[in-house]
DNA sequence: TTATGTGCAAAGGGTTTGCCTATAC
DNA sequence: GTATAGGCAAACCCTTTGCACATAA
């Protein structure tokens, strides 16, 4: 379960991370932690919009820039485009459905057993993709030869 | 274990699809297949040039939507704002290097039970994700409201 | 005060599309 | 022969960046 966080808990995230909370910032995330539909920019820019009027795209694309950089939220899919994000990075799944964009959440629990089944509830899965994130030993190593320039 | 397919079988996949088989997606194909640093187009584009120069990087783009479009090959991942194709559509795991942007397989058999052990093996494991994507229940219902015009 | 963040505009860059010719079947 | 695909160029569109002003600490 996502558990939202107080104004000082941001504060003391985005301090951490070297950075500053502002207005701007805390409007988003406080947004994005609140929804679970993964909103992408757009979504997130038209939620809090009424609320800062002066606020704009542009920030919301550093912000969540910034947020995924200090690993406090995740872009999780990329749908028509348009990557989406959640403030949950604890480990779980997502059901995309590629036809509407609807992403859900699929408990931390069922990752590694029996997803298959859990989100057969959700609708017709076409595809199992499990990845894997990090750094390779190549690049631990400070290899010279990096293999993607091969 | 991925296996590659004879002409004729490309050929009988493609017109399953109500594709043709042309040239340049036998060769796109053929380079896909053989390879396993899941390349993006302008890596599949600089590797097929050579064996037919006419070939342009536009039809690369349009063969990879047909082949995901008719399920025989996957994007696989997104690094750098390049996608990341697949011929192996079995269900498998990917292994990401956020760093140098290269991706390994997980066995199969590794999905679902100690990948991140597997993965391990790797390198460092920042962030493990679990993807299923299809249908949801809302749009096999025909649903009016879609979820993401909300 | 002073580095950091925001707003704006303009550029960036991977990808898509329209149009005409070439070609698979 | 006819529908489909390729080549080219231009458009698209999400996203990033440079710059001047605003603001968090």
């Amino acid at each position: 379960m996502m558990k939202r966080k107080t104004t000082a808990q941001w504060r003391t995230a985005f301090n951490a991370a070297g950075l500053r909370l502002t207005r701007q910032r805390l409007l988003i995330c406080r947004e994005l932690e609140g929804r679970r539909d993964h909103p992408d920019v757009e979504r997130l820019y038209r939620a809090v919009k009424p609320r800062l009027k002066q606020i704009s795209v542009f920030t919301v694309y550093r912000t969540m820039n910034a947020l995924e950089n200090a690993g406090l939220a995740w872009r999780v899919a990329t749908w028509r485009g348009h990557a989406r994000y959640d403030a949950n990075v604890e480990t779980h799944g997502h059901f995309l459905c590629e036809k509407c964009g609807r992403i859900d959440d699929l408990d931390g629990g069922s990752v590694g057993a029996g997803f298959a089944a859990f989100a057969a509830a959700k609708g017709t899965v076409h595809r199992v993709e499990v990845k894997l994130s990090g750094e390779c030993d190549a690049c631990l190593a400070g290899a010279r030869a990096l293999p993607q320039e091969a």
